[in-house]
DNA sequence: TCGTTCTATGCAACTGGTTGCATAGCAAGT
DNA sequence: ACTTGCTATGCAACCAGTTGCATAGAACGA
């Protein structure tokens, strides 16, 4: 289960609460983990049960208190044995490449709507992702000499900026497809 | 659930048993889309009982006897549906990047093997999705001019074929980073 | 004849994750 | 006063998917 080491990954990063916890699923951690909020929480109660992470409340003031967790001795252990652990690369899971397929039973045409949405989905994402390499990478007023874990957040996040600019091409290839073939085909 | 689409789509392509969708989907339809065959049989059986599905029994010879799949006018009508439907764009879930992001918090030059290793076997796949596309689309004895659901599987095909090769050279990336850190590491 | 491999199907138990709902403090606007 | 919105946490029910195990016919080789 990689939510367990996500949530060490990201509590050594950064101590927080589960709520913090859900919003960096939002956003960096989460460019390449998601999580709910409610699995996020059911997940914290267990692996503070099981001796990985310490709580500590946190009363707040202008807000609700807090439970702020951090990453405990046998948990930074698991973490450590989980990355000497050989992993199965993973395989896609890709709804809208099996719509792409099943339109030949339907119409292409139809598609392309949704096709589009996609696009500036990931257009926006591309966006996103490079505004914050320029922030903390490579613009001015980033980050001097960058130490061992800058180094490897910033190679995940080019993976992430990869990702998106392969998905933006391939999808404009899926409209110029679409296109075409609407093209050939009268009904349109 | 899009594994009920995916197995109409597959069904519709070509109706077949439970086994024999079990061994597209570590194949073709698995591009994009896993599944173990006890999570295919189990659907199956739901989506007959559903009447999306027709069976007949096929009595075989050197062989045990098979149950054949193919797709009834509901289960046309639930894909029609489907397809006409918004899909949430997908967000990764990638394992190795958590575990890069969490290699600061141990040793980074420890993940070199496991990366290499995923770098393989997406080589692999990457070999396997070209040398698929050159008999079947791009090579000299593939077909000719292609019909609509053909046109749809290449651009899907295409798909493949960018993220392998995308994330062939991102891992280049991981392990040059890896690399730099190690040599900057009194410790290798 | 015995073990292995391939085709072919399935059950049972479990785990991970989603969805819907509920609660509560506090701030800010209307 | 009322609503809206943000922080903050949680339960219960459900669903999808994995893992482990079991069965069985047939081919094939040692």
């Amino acid at each position: 289960m990689a939510l367990e080491h996500a949530i060490l990954v990201s509590l050594l990063e950064q101590p927080g609460s589960g709520y913090e916890l859900a919003r960096r699923f939002e956003r960096s951690i989460g460019y390449f983990w998601t999580a709910t909020h409610q699995q996020i929480y059911r997940v914290l109660k267990r692996m503070e049960s099981d001796g990985l992470l310490d709580v500590r409340d946190v009363p707040q003031e202008r807000r609700p208190d807090k439970k702020e967790y951090s990453v405990a001795g046998p948990g930074r252990t698991a973490l450590s044995g989980w990355l000497h652990e050989p992993i199965e690369p993973e395989s896609l899971r890709h709804d809208l490449a099996v719509k792409i397929r099943g339109a030949a039973f339907d119409d292409p045409a139809a598609l392309l709507d949704e096709v589009e949405r996609h696009h500036r989905v990931h257009s926006d994402r591309l966006a996103h992702y490079l505004a914050g390499e320029l922030r903390d990478f490579t613009g001015p007023g980033a980050l001097g000499p960058l130490d061992a874990g800058q180094e490897l957040q910033h190679v995940v996040l080019r993976g992430g900026i990869a990702y998106e600019r392969m998905t933006v091409a391939w999808l404009d290839d899926v409209l110029t497809t679409l296109h075409r073939l609407g093209a050939a085909d009268p009904r349109i």
